[in-house]
DNA sequence: GCTCAATAATTTCCTTCGTCAAGTATTGAT
DNA sequence: ATCAATACTTGACGAAGGAAATTATTGAGC
């Protein structure tokens, strides 16, 4: 983070993360928090402040009786350094440059011809070069750039071990990168990439333990458990698409049978609606149409697919009990169609007081992936690499 | 743990959990495999050897080339205090001495004619002074009691929020049995203890994330992740019977239908058995019987039985892909009947490297839950209550 | 047997981090 | 104006752990 530094005091990690996520707050707050005094929260700040990267607020106006020194409370600059973020697709680059609130600024995307890794690079070159040069001249105060890939990848190394969709085996993502763009890289995994986004930035704030369930072509889902991301010993974790939920349920591509992914996938989807409409070029746009024009069968199939993946959900509500789960639909808001199923579907399956456990459902902009890139490049920040 | 301290140096307790868990080892291998500098070993370890709690053991022989001088590896002195566990069932207490690697030295157990929480308390402090009391005198050697319930509880305040079996609502059992034995007492729900035990002294050993389940009239499931067991924001987590693995599956007492335990636990089996025998008053023994002579239906009950397990552990590797996993049925070893088909519903749901995850699956000694409570008392003294 | 390389453990010194407690700053109420 | 209440800063102190020199103990090679 500082020049020249590779760790940091861990106080000043921890209250630079909380006033990132936590927005402005004042340091006795912060000590309360963070289970520090007071006087090492003023130590930690000094830096941050001297950096830039944090300001004091005017003070507040104060209430209550007694009253007292108002708190001048702690804050983001949020415009003291840039990140850019890039999800990288089979077909498409999105990439965003975002503030340090993590707030997109600028975003743009990149058709690919080949998911080739060389054309990639190159096309990934020229998308930050338009990025940071563009409207808002975010060339000088940009120092990082996260990469979110689908797959297996190892942030520690930024290597891309395997990548189904890309059809990547052992790409050196990072080094390659940062020669052509120059910036410092930080490659994840897309779900973990979103699922910490949304921990720092979104609707899991806070949470000791959280989980997101994505929802489209395939269905993942990123876990935060004791405020850590879950990797998984093997490698795997997360893969709630994979849960069978119905013994005698349809084959999937996985080898099972009755995944969660096998009924609600947009995949599995599309051939149900064909089957049921008699229509064997029918998109998924078209069963979405079908449905809310009132077709019983496709209707049923979206009812089927939104409690399947309440069945998901309600698995990781019952093995970990997350304080929270966001469950967010790629591309279009066709999946407000089911949303009444999965929380209907949760609901019946969710044990005792996982019941309890706040489910939000809202479409995903895809511009999101790309911001959940840069969300872990400024992770990379504060950590202080 | 030291007299008079109530916290102590988190290098102290990493040295005294790593000796506990990893038996004899040199200063230097646990200044590798703790992070730490060898010096700082040797300042943690010292005030551990001077309560006695660890010993110097003869040097050992040293392999290689060059050589050098030889460790004197840290070991545990088992017999350095000794540690009372009860499980408290609601038809029995089952009560153990534990030394310091949680070791069984004596054991015994006591019927209860009713749960009521003044009968259990007194019937306890005649355990524990049978237990201390008994060969071997222990009581001299022994401070500390831990408590393994089933239900609802906080460790933290010793307080039984609830527990369905036992008909417990908000019992203070931390504070009552303190005053009847005079022992310091931790409180821990069953399942939790008997996870801790797995991770510290049975096949979890060194595994940052690990899985127990159990199978019995209930099936439940203890996680450790990131080192850490976990509890759930709700108080709900760990309910593998709860996961709904067939849509189309059998009623289940907590509402829903087709969990695993609504199919795999003691009773869902029983009655299957006594469909398809046509003997209405068949115990759990007698279907064990019929299946061992070969009969098929209800081989064909405990199969299915074996992959609804198999399904609700993939669930788990699945989603958190931990480590290890174990499978321990309680009471009789009755459950060899289904291992295959458990390991082969698993092999078939878990997706990818998930497979890697290596499952034991062996009968748990009643007396295992006594110990498993024995070793929250454990713990608790080397995080230094 | 002597020397040397290799490894283990200890010791000493020093830095870093964070607590504690005293002091400063700023407000509303009386 | 004074006082109580709260926020923040400061500096002395102590505890924890790192670095590196030192001691301990072995086998190999001569």
């Amino acid at each position: 983070m500082f020049p020249e530094a590779d760790a940091v005091a861990p106080a000043v990690t921890a209250v630079f993360t909380a006033v990132l996520t936590e927005g402005p707050i004042s340091r006795v707050a912060l000590a309360r928090r963070l289970d520090l005094s007071s006087g090492a929260v003023t130590k930690a700040a000094r830096p941050l402040i001297d950096l830039g990267y944090l300001e004091e607020l005017a003070a507040t106006e104060r209430t209550g009786p007694g009253a007292g020194r108002p708190a001048s409370p702690l804050a983001i600059r949020a415009d003291s350094e840039f990140f850019v973020g890039v999800k990288i697709t089979a077909d498409e680059l999105i990439g965003v440059v975002c503030d340090l609130r993590a707030q997109v600024r600028v975003s743009a995307h990149r058709r690919l011809p080949v998911a080739d890794a060389d054309q990639v690079l190159t096309q990934l070159g020229e998308l930050v070069d338009d990025l940071l040069d563009g409207p808002g001249d975010y060339r000088a105060r940009t120092r990082r750039l996260g990469l979110a890939v689908s797959g297996d990848v190892d942030p520690i190394t930024g290597l891309v071990r395997y990548s189904p969709f890309l059809r990547w085996h052992d790409v050196a993502l990072r080094e390659r990168a940062e020669k052509i763009t120059g910036l410092a890289v930080t490659v994840e995994n897309d779900v973990k990439a979103l699922t910490i986004a949304e921990h720092w930035f979104g609707e899991g704030v806070g949470a000791e333990s959280f989980a997101l369930v994505t929802v489209g072509a395939g269905i993942g889902c990123g876990l935060v458990v004791g405020g850590r991301l879950v990797s998984g010993a093997h490698g795997v974790a997360g893969e709630i698409g994979h849960i069978g939920i119905d013994v005698d349920g349809p084959d999937c591509h996985c080898g099972s049978r009755g995944c969660v992914e096998a009924i609600a996938g947009a995949g599995a989807i599309v051939r149900q609606a064909r089957l049921c409409s008699g229509r064997p070029s029918l998109t998924f746009e078209d069963a979405v149409e079908l449905a809310r024009h009132g077709d019983v069968a496709v209707c049923e199939v979206f009812a089927r697919a939104g409690d399947a993946i309440g069945a998901g959900i309600a698995a990781v509500a019952n093995l970990v009990g997350p304080a929270r789960i966001v469950v967010s639909g790629e591309g279009l808001a066709a999946y407000d169609l089911f949303e009444p199923h999965i929380r209907a579907g949760f609901q019946r399956r969710a044990f005792g007081a996982a019941a309890d456990c706040p489910l939000s459902i809202r479409p995903l902009p895809f511009e999101e992936w790309a911001r959940g890139a840069a969300t872990v490049s400024i992770k990379a920040l504060v950590a202080a690499g």
